[in-house]
RNA sequence: GCCCCCAUCGUCUAGAGGCCUAGGAUACUUGGUUCUCAGCCAAGAGACCGGGGUUCGAGUCCCCGUGGGGGUACCA
């Protein structure tokens, strides 16, 4: 029998980091194991249920690169199998007719079965009814709910993630199925969709945990097979409490705006709650699918740690080859510049030198983008710490050495070791450390105390538009232009 | 309230009774490399929740406590 899993969403919101782990672990199992992974939108509650939000969710997924099998389902789709399935089990005596209106006082105090005594109530109340009266007040119009009939005895399955668990069945309440609207409630679409489905293998939150035992009295009730249960630990926001939007970005695709690379979150994601067992960290999809276990699945939730998910993020931005990052970068430069993909096109090879070159100081897409605006557009901006530190502690000998050096690379061939040579031998000359030239030149080219390596920033440049911004910051500087600026600075 | 689950550095984790003087990663600190930043290299600090058992021996097994989480619906 092959194996089916799937992920079962509520489309109340977007995806979910954790919805999407739960995702990511059924995807990895299915896909490790030649099995099916399954979409199944549980769009029940009409109220809170909206196309967008599948859209959201579907599209999460995708970003990620889990890839499901066939068309998705949507449980609404099969309320009258539901339906079917609650009156089945009231046929066949598994099931009972609750006649007690829970919008009345006397209602509500008996569906109560929170506890011991509530349960004991609500089971007595219905056996009052005897079933020819049951029949004859149901066939009169009256109306009711169906509670499934919770036997006595103990239930009990393996988790593959929790080991054996039990629950004494006295400890269930006799729950609804079919409420008194004739709607299935979600024990029951879960079992019966789940069932219909051919479902072998049920991977979700540890919340279900306690829904686990009832379902399964409903898997025995119906007379179906019991899948294998695996109860997968929640992720926890930094103050070691549920993940919600109070803690920021809970969503998918707040990562992927913030340029986090789909891999890197899988991989992150996969790392909370399980492990391969030795060191390695930095995994690839294929080698996650391969190295992915239940058994391997803590018990324990953990929380979601934004700081290791971007030290993660740069080993597969160093990792990932320059061409698929392109499109990434030029996206988001598009989206936080006016560079246009026009502007790129015929300097492809030039553009990728330059992602080859800042990728290695970025941990996300988007430090590449901002970086790379520099090179890309003219109206450079100027660092304020970085202007007074380089610049302004000396301003007169700054320009005097912007100068000298502007008329030395003038004549200079542009390129790299020739660049170097010249600037170095103009330290040397100068009797000064290398730095004092080149964190000058730095700023002037780029505005920036931090770039890639100058000769690479110049050659990157080239003569043009290097020696033009070298022309700007002498003049500015001999205009006070950046003299004026710090005063501004100085005052506020 | 009741039921259930969980418990190793701040965080992610390794650990299936002696291999633990508790390992790795991240974050943090310091030093080195370098034109800056990032990186890289080196070093440092940092944990078995508490108490009882069981055992020759417990991070590992059992019990109690504590803490955290989940559930407790005619919500999903």
């Amino acid at each position: 029998m092959t194996m089916r899993v799937r992920f079962a969403p509520s489309p109340t919101g977007y995806l979910h980091v954790g919805g999407a782990r739960t995702a990511l672990f059924n995807w990895l199992l299915a896909r490790g194991q030649g099995g099916e992974f399954i979409l199944r939108i549980e769009d029940t509650d009409r109220a809170r249920s909206k196309p967008e939000h599948t859209e959201a969710i579907l599209h999460g997924l995708d970003w990620l690169g889990l890839d499901w099998d066939g068309e998705p389902h949507f449980q609404s789709e099969g309320v009258e199998r539901h339906r079917a399935d609650a009156l089945r089990l009231l046929d066949e005596g598994k099931a009972y007719r609750d006649f007690a209106d829970p919008s009345t006082a006397v209602g509500a105090a008996s569906g109560a079965a929170t506890d011991e005594e509530g349960r004991r109530r609500v089971r007595e109340l219905a056996e009052s009814v005897t079933p020819e009266e049951s029949r004859v007040r149901a066939d009169a119009g009256e109306s009711f709910a169906i509670r499934f009939r919770v036997p006595a005895g103990e239930t009990s399955w393996e988790d593959a993630v929790h080991g054996r668990r039990a629950v004494q069945n006295a400890a269930i309440p006799d729950l609804v199925v079919l409420r008194r609207d004739g709607t299935p409630t979600y024990n029951l679409a879960v079992v019966s969709d789940d069932a219909d489905m051919g479902i072998t293998h049920v991977i979700r939150g540890d919340d279900h945990l306690s829904n686990t035992p009832k379902q399964i009295l409903l898997y025995q009730a119906l007379g179906w097979p019991v899948p294998v249960f695996a109860h997968v630990p929640l992720i926890l926001g930094p103050d070691g409490k549920r993940l919600s939007k109070r803690h920021g970005a809970t969503a998918v695709g707040d990562y992927e705006s913030r340029g986090i690379l789909p891999d890197a979150m899988v991989n992150f994601l996969a790392l909370l709650g399980w492990s391969p067992g030795d060191d390695t960290e930095v995994m690839d999809r294929e080698e996650l699918v391969a190295r992915f276990s239940l058994g391997r699945v803590l018990k324990k939730s953990s929380v979601f740690d934004v700081k290791k998910l971007e030290w993660l993020n740069g080993q597969h931005l160093a990792r990932t080859a320059a061409d698929r990052l392109e499109p990434l970068v030029t996206a988001k430069l598009q989206l936080i510049s006016g560079v246009s993909s026009d502007y790129l096109r015929g300097r492809e090879v030039w553009y990728r030198s330059l992602i080859d070159l800042l990728r290695v100081r970025a941990r996300t897409v988007d430090d590449i983008a901002r970086q790379a605006v520099v090179y890309l557009t003219d109206d450079l901006e100027y660092d304020e710490p970085a202007v007074r530190k380089h610049w302004l502690k000396d301003p007169n000998t700054t320009v005097d050495r912007l100068e000298a050096l502007r008329e030395r690379l003038a004549d200079v061939e542009w390129e790299k070791s020739a660049l170097e040579t010249a600037i170095r031998g103009m330290a040397e000359e100068l009797e000064v450390g290398a730095g004092k030239v080149i964190h000058p030149l730095r700023v002037s080219l780029t505005g920036m105390a931090a770039s890639p390596g100058i000769f690479d920033v110049l050659t990157l440049l080239g003569r043009d538009r290097a020696l033009e911004r070298m022309d700007r910051a002498i003049e500015g500087l001999k205009r006070g232009t950046f003299a004026g600026t710090q005063n501004e600075r100085t005052r506020a």
